[in-house]
DNA sequence: CATGAGCGA
């Protein structure tokens, strides 16, 4: 719809720029004309052929599963006030790819309830929680567990 | 601003 418009504008610019090439090669005017339409005709099959490639762009069977990695939501508590999501993130991301985290905030308070969860490679869950449970971080003593309720993969 | 066991819009 867009792409048939702006194929239609950008075959008038090409259109006019190869008239004027065909002037440069050609000494006749009549030539002038015939060169400008032949090239005029090539562009509406090139672009009329592009445009109406409109098949899926990425419907190839092997894309589907597409870096589908088992998750592991993990259950992070005892965090400090003053951590942020993105230093938990830095935290877990040195034992895991860290998919998401979540700190969780009272709705009605606005407060932060000091606890959240952390999305991550199954593969690497349970090396994350070896390694950050009961760890202490920024003085206080985390508690990493699998999560239970809510998302499981 | 202040709080400290716990499992989430």
């Amino acid at each position: 719809m867009k792409n048939s418009s702006l194929s239609v504008v950008i075959l008038i610019a090409v259109a006019i720029a190869a008239y004027f090439v065909a002037g440069a090669l050609a000494p006749l005017q009549a030539l002038h004309l015939s060169i400008a339409v032949i090239i005029g005709g090539a562009i509406v099959l090139i672009s009329g052929g592009v445009s109406t490639n409109n098949d899926s762009p990425v419907s190839t069977s092997s894309n589907e599963t597409n870096e589908n990695i088992e998750t592991q939501t993990l259950y992070v508590g005892n965090l400090p006030y003053r951590a942020n999501e993105s230093a938990i993130r830095k935290l877990f991301s040195d034992y895991g790819q860290v998919v998401s985290v979540r700190l969780l905030k009272d709705k009605q308070t606005g407060k932060r309830r000091g606890f959240g969860f952390v999305e991550m490679a199954a593969s690497d869950a349970p090396k994350a929680i070896a390694a950050l449970n009961e760890q202490e971080f920024q003085q206080r003593t985390l508690k990493v567990r699998e999560a239970n309720e809510r998302k499981e993969a």
